[in-house]
DNA sequence: TTAATTTACGCAAACGATTGCGTAAAATAG
DNA sequence: CTATTTTACGCAATCGTTTGCGTAAATTAA
């Protein structure tokens, strides 16, 4: 009934008399191949449902048509919007995107890199972990051969590709935003330190205070890798000893973590401290009290790293000309 | 500096004066080469940074050594947290994890399907979409060298792998639940019909309001797709023609649709019609007023899926035994 | 010391596809 | 009718590995 084992070009060879080559120009269209034979050959292969094997092809033709996308967390809206939109642009181009997470351990992400290269994909979009250095060497030792576009977090350095948002304006509005509000003591729950988006937050942040002539605090400023554990720490540090009447919170979890640390507390604080954070979870807006979010636009930071890296990959001249493209946020939930 | 090609194993036999064989034999600690030939050969191959092509692997030794799992959606915390644990079996195993996802779309879950068989994954995960029969017709086309286990949506014949959660009975449960909230016009919105999960479901609901001594109302049971528009449409209907004093909602998504409509309604109906909705979105306890939840054990079900089929895989005798595992779901935020 | 075995390596064939080149037969040109 | 071109196909190499088999040299057995 249903062949045990995938047919392949030498089968249908066999089949109907002819070379493997015929078979295979016949297949591709060939112009060097006669009508009739290519109907016979092509009814005939649609007719044992022929696939070719994506593993022989790739050997061959030294690519593979995919590409692939490595980000910390996929639950993390943030990142499953940005993998739609590459998907999006990918897909219409004919390639495949491969997802990979990394749950923020360098060691995984080291892994998937050299698995990646290994692996041939095309290309690869990659928001690198909190260990630049180390991951950059991984990026070196796998030859040269792999087009990369940073995204989100991106290197220092000027030489390669990189879709960022705007993060120090919306830093920036986020808190000028708060003062507005009448709040002074803002607490500035960061992600680790030393990587881009962190840094541009906090400037954003600190202009914004220095701005409104508010001095920076160096108390209210906590670093919280990606442990729930050092973000409760935080919290509750910041509570005891501090009790800022407003949190700015740089990342999805941050700002759930807060929002949350804060709704525990005691009324009428509960309802008085404000929140801004980071997020793009679809559902934030139910929150009561509210929960103001600054949203980055994930879909289409995805679609043009995504549009970046093919253009690198099927660039025929190879005059590299490294882009950056940076997108505004925008601040919802404000009421 | 860094080479502009991966290095392969003609380049290290070629440096140190070795046949290919000989070189790929000593990389893989073949007991037929000397141990000092080994040495040598090692420690080359690790200066020049030697990575095997695994296309080239791949295509001799017939394996890839990576399962695909198939989703409707990444960003549903409940298929996130499937895939985690997927990833947490199969990593432990030596496998990689490549997710794809459907965007419900039956066309994309076949292309998917196709491209999975063609670039040999070692197997394949699948919660298929609303279209069972034609899924499984191409299914069928592929060849019967996949594995597949089957988690959530299920196909009903019991010739396959699979892996669910008690629908009926977490339905059951939380129906109940309503009932002894003093609830007796509750409105079931149901995902897609036909499919497995929709069905036992609404199977439990109905037995819950049935042993309830409560009759069950057609109108107020409501399929929607996959479109947020047919929900929205559903949800007014509903509220228009018969305010329903409960909600149990069959998806993440609907939970929340449900949620926000009821929100939006004029007091005291807001905050007296209550919603139990299937969910494992990790911040629906931060909710005012509360979202009851049905969280299913995901992470389990993603460890057992890939168990079973790595079970398969790596099977020595070819006599199938088709698994069926059902997990209990839990009943939560019911304060 | 000779025969049998072991050790340590090389040759070449796979895996399944693509493609440059060679060549009969057919078509066209002269 | 011969010379040249075109058409339509087959042969064999290639992509980078792995592996069965063959075989010198080294070792052991008799």
């Amino acid at each position: 009934m249903d062949q045990e084992r995938p047919v392949k070009l030498s089968d249908i060879s066999k089949a109907l008399n002819l070379s493997v080559s015929t078979v295979s120009r016949a297949l591709n269209d060939s112009h060097e191949i006669g009508e009739e034979t290519k109907r016979i050959v092509q009814s005939y292969a649609s007719k044992v449902n022929y696939r070719p094997n994506l593993i022989a092809q790739s050997l061959k033709e030294m690519n593979t048509r995919y590409i692939a996308i490595i980000v910390p967390e996929i639950s993390n809206s943030f990142f499953a919007e940005i993998v739609n939109g590459v998907e999006f642009v990918a897909n219409n181009q004919g390639y495949h995107v491969v997802i990979y997470q990394t749950h923020d351990s360098t060691e995984r992400e080291i892994n998937i890199i050299r698995d990646v290269a290994r692996r041939k994909a095309d290309g690869l979009l990659l928001s690198p972990s909190t260990n630049q250095t180390e991951v950059n060497d991984v990026m070196k030792s796998i030859g040269a051969k792999l087009p990369v576009v940073y995204f989100d977090r991106v290197p220092s350095d000027n030489y390669c590709h990189k879709v960022v948002c705007d993060n120090y304006q919306a830093a920036f509005d986020a808190t000028t935003w708060l003062i507005k509000q009448g709040k002074r003591r803002i607490a500035h729950m960061a992600g680790p330190s030393g990587i881009s988006i962190s840094i541009e937050r906090l400037a954003g942040y600190s202009a914004a205070l220095l701005n409104a002539g508010i001095s920076v605090d160096p108390n209210l400023i906590r670093y919280s890798n990606f442990l729930a554990r050092e973000a409760w720490d935080n919290l509750r540090d910041l509570e005891e000893k501090y009790q800022p009447d407003a949190y700015f919170a740089s990342s999805d979890r941050l700002s759930f973590y807060c929002y949350e640390a804060v709704q525990k507390l005691p009324e009428p604080r509960a309802s008085e401290v404000k929140i801004v954070g980071f997020t793009n979870a679809p559902f934030a807006h139910l929150l009561r009290p509210k929960l103001s979010a600054i949203v980055q636009p994930a879909f289409d930071m995805g679609k043009i790293a995504a549009e970046m890296l093919l253009n690198t990959i099927t660039k025929k001249n190879k005059d590299i000309e490294y882009g950056f493209i940076k997108l505004p946020a925008m601040l919802k939930n404000t009421e």
